[in-house]
Parts: C-alpha cells; sequence; structure tokens
DNA sequence: GATTAAAAACCGTCCAGACGGTATGTTTTG
DNA sequence: CAAAACATACCGTCTGGACGGTTTTTAATC
C-alpha cells in the first residue's frame, strides 16, 4: 500500500505522530493534564500546526480512540483466526489479546489509553460498548454464555490492573489466571447459552 | 454513637454533605469538570467556605476517597461475616458486594466515584492497591489461589461494566454470571495457592 | 449568668495562570 | 499561483485558590 512519503515531509507522518505523542503523554500523565500544546511540542509541530490537522481537542482524542480500537480490532481478529475450539471463540480472542499486553512495549500501551478514554467520557464508553456488541452479536452462537461473560469480565479486570500496576498485573501470577482461565474453558463447561434472553 | 448536632449548624454536616454532592457530580457528569463553585454551589455553601473545610481541591477529592475506601471496606467485611466457606473468602466477598451494586441508590453510586478516581490518578491507584493487598495478605491462606483471583478480576469487569452500561450490566445477565462464579467456587477446584510465590 | 476574648465557620471578591480556539501570516508543495 | 502545511500572536474564558471581612460558636473570666 505504501503511504508514499512525499518527499520532504509527509502530513500523514505527522497525523500518526501526533496520534503516538498524544497517546504516550497521556500514559504517563493522565487524560485530564492533556493539552494541545504539550502534544504539538511533543510533536514537534506548533499549535498552529496541530489544529490545522485536528480541528479541536475532540478531533484529537476522537482520531486516537479509531485508531486504537482498530488496533485492538485487528488484534482481537487475528487472535481469533489463530482458534478453531468452538465454545466462548470471541470470548477468548478477547482475553487472549488483553493478557498479552505488554505495558513496556509501547505499541501496546494504546490500550492503557483506551480504558483511560473509557473510564473518562461516557461518549466513547457507548462506541466502545458498540463495538462489543457488534462482535458478540456476531459470535451470538459461541459467546453468549456465563463462561463467555466470565473470561471477558475477567479479561476487563486483567486489564484494569495493568493500568496501576495491581496486585494481579505480575507476569507469574497473570500467567496462572490465564491457565486457569483456559482450563475453565476447556473443561467442558454447560455450553448452554444464557437462561435469560431478552431481545438484543 | 451520636455525632453531637452541635446547636444550630454542625460542621460535620457540612463536611459529608460537601463529599455528598462532589460525588454525585462526579457520577453525573464526570470527574475533570468538577469544579470547587459546582460543588460549593451544590451543598449550599460558598466557596470559601468549602475551602474552609477543605483547603484545596485535593483535600476534597482526597476526602471523598477515604470516605468512598471507608464505606467499601465496611461492606466488604460485613459480608466476610455472613460466610464461613473457606477457600477464597475474601475475594468472595469482594466479588458479592461489587455484584450487589444497585447504581439507582445513591449511596452505591459511591463506586462509581471510586473507579473515576482510580483511572484518572495513579494516586489513588497506589493507594487502592495498598488496601487490597494488605487484605490479600491478611486472607493469603485462602485467597491467593487463581480461582480467587479469577473472582476479584471479573469483579473488577462487572465493575468497569456498570460505569458504562455495558453487555454484562443488565440484572438477569448479571445474575447468570454471579451464578456461574458461585458454582465456579463451590466446583471444589483446586484449592492450592498459585505455582509461584515470590516474596510480597 | 453575664461579659468578653478568641477561635472556628463562613462569605464574596479578585487575580494569575492555564487552555482551547481564532485570526493572520509565512513557507512549502504540486 | 493556488492550496495545503505549517507558524505566531493573540483573545476569552474558566478555575483554583488567596485574601480580608463577617458572623457564629466556644471558652474563659468574673
Amino acid at each position: 500500500m505504501m503511504t508514499r512519503p512525499q518527499r520532504k515531509n509527509d502530513p500523514n507522518a505527522v497525523r500518526t505522530r501526533l496520534l503516538d505523542c498524544a497517546a504516550e503523554l497521556i500514559v504517563d500523565h493522565g487524560l485530564s493534564p492533556l493539552t494541545l500544546e504539550s502534544v504539538a511540542r511533543e510533536a514537534g509541530v506548533s499549535k498552529g500546526g496541530l489544529l490545522h490537522h485536528y480541528p479541536g481537542k475532540d478531533a484529537l482524542t476522537g482520531g486516537l480512540f479509531d485508531q486504537v480500537v482498530e488496533w485492538f480490532d485487528s488484534q482481537v481478529e487475528a487472535a481469533l483466526e489463530a482458534d478453531e475450539t468452538k465454545p466462548a471463540r470471541f470470548s477468548r480472542a478477547y482475553l487472549r489479546v488483553i493478557a498479552a499486553i505488554d505495558m513496556s512495549v509501547p505499541e501496546e500501551k494504546r490500550l492503557a489509553v483506551l480504558i483511560l478514554m473509557l473510564s473518562s467520557d461516557p461518549h466513547y464508553c457507548a462506541r466502545w460498548n458498540s463495538w462489543v456488541e457488534t462482535r458478540l452479536q456476531r459470535h451470538k452462537q459461541t459467546d453468549l454464555t456465563p463462561l463467555a461473560r466470565t473470561l471477558r469480565l475477567a479479561a476487563d479486570g486483567l486489564w484494569l490492573s495493568d493500568l496501576g500496576a495491581g496486585p494481579d498485573s505480575d507476569p507469574m501470577t497473570r500467567r496462572d489466571i490465564l491457565q486457569f482461565l483456559e482450563d475453565l474453558d476447556a473443561g467442558g463447561a454447560t455450553v448452554a447459552p444464557d437462561p435469560h434472553q431478552e431481545g438484543l
């Protein structure tokens, strides 16, 4: 595809750099302290330059949100392809992606950004829910069981734990938890869907 | 105990009212939009009055944090007493308290405040981790198993889900999940502690 | 119990800094 | 040269909190 590096300074590169710097600043100092100036400075452009690409703070954070979700989606999709097991297929992929996060890899810090945005803005929260519900609908044959839900909930717990280096974010401990969850999965628990199925 | 309602206007009552109003404003509009003026107005005092009781915004939010943690602690302690089962005792109490949250009860909206504070300020995050680790140490005989950790992680997931009305926050669905987790518990899973035990 | 000193509770105003955003250039690219 | 890609200067607003004053409560003294 090659997004053609236009000779001198590719504006497309500037945009991704802006997003990257914003993400970095957010994981380092939180979401609210994020200022347009700081992002611009970090990315090596002026505030006016930033505003040129993202006409407002919402546009910037929104762009960041889109990018992170897209990345997460691709990760899940990859994990999904690598697993043929039937029950809780999607939820297991979801879990595996989150469990594989290594916060020391800058690439993967993005997930920290996502959780920060989710917990501080109901708007993004709704968009995230929409994403999840779409996948849930797509895999309704396999992922509407209490087991599947538990896998995802535990994944969210791990996710949250990562953010604050909680008592369960230790690599070894995490490995055990993950093992436990996978065993749980294989353990032939009931594959029946939720007893209660109101319309979605 | 009677915290002596000193005649006319109990300053102690004012303090709790300030905290209550702050909590309400936070769950309604988020954490960052919280302003001293809005809290003061809502509580029926002037900004100067607020500053008198809490000398700064940090003092206010810190006081709120303390209150919420204390409340949560008492809830867990109560759930702990009502359950004699051995394995994963603490973690199950933790789960039950969180699962019992009814966001329509103002009293219990506090937990939303907690998660908001945790995800937006690493300082509070550390204090929270400290609380958890203390209890974990206190119940190290029963709550250092992958099962126990899973229960708490799932609880955190539910907690987070509540915040944004996620696909698992539906009462019926939640009931099923909880049931599943409790069965998991009773299901005589291995009671052995984590394979890996590095020093804490 | 009346008087009074002092401490606590509370009010309303003002200010300095921060931030988002605009408006207007200036340079680079095609 | 026209349009995109930047930079610089500037404005309006908001907010934390400092500050000086006022009222109420408490404590001490007589």
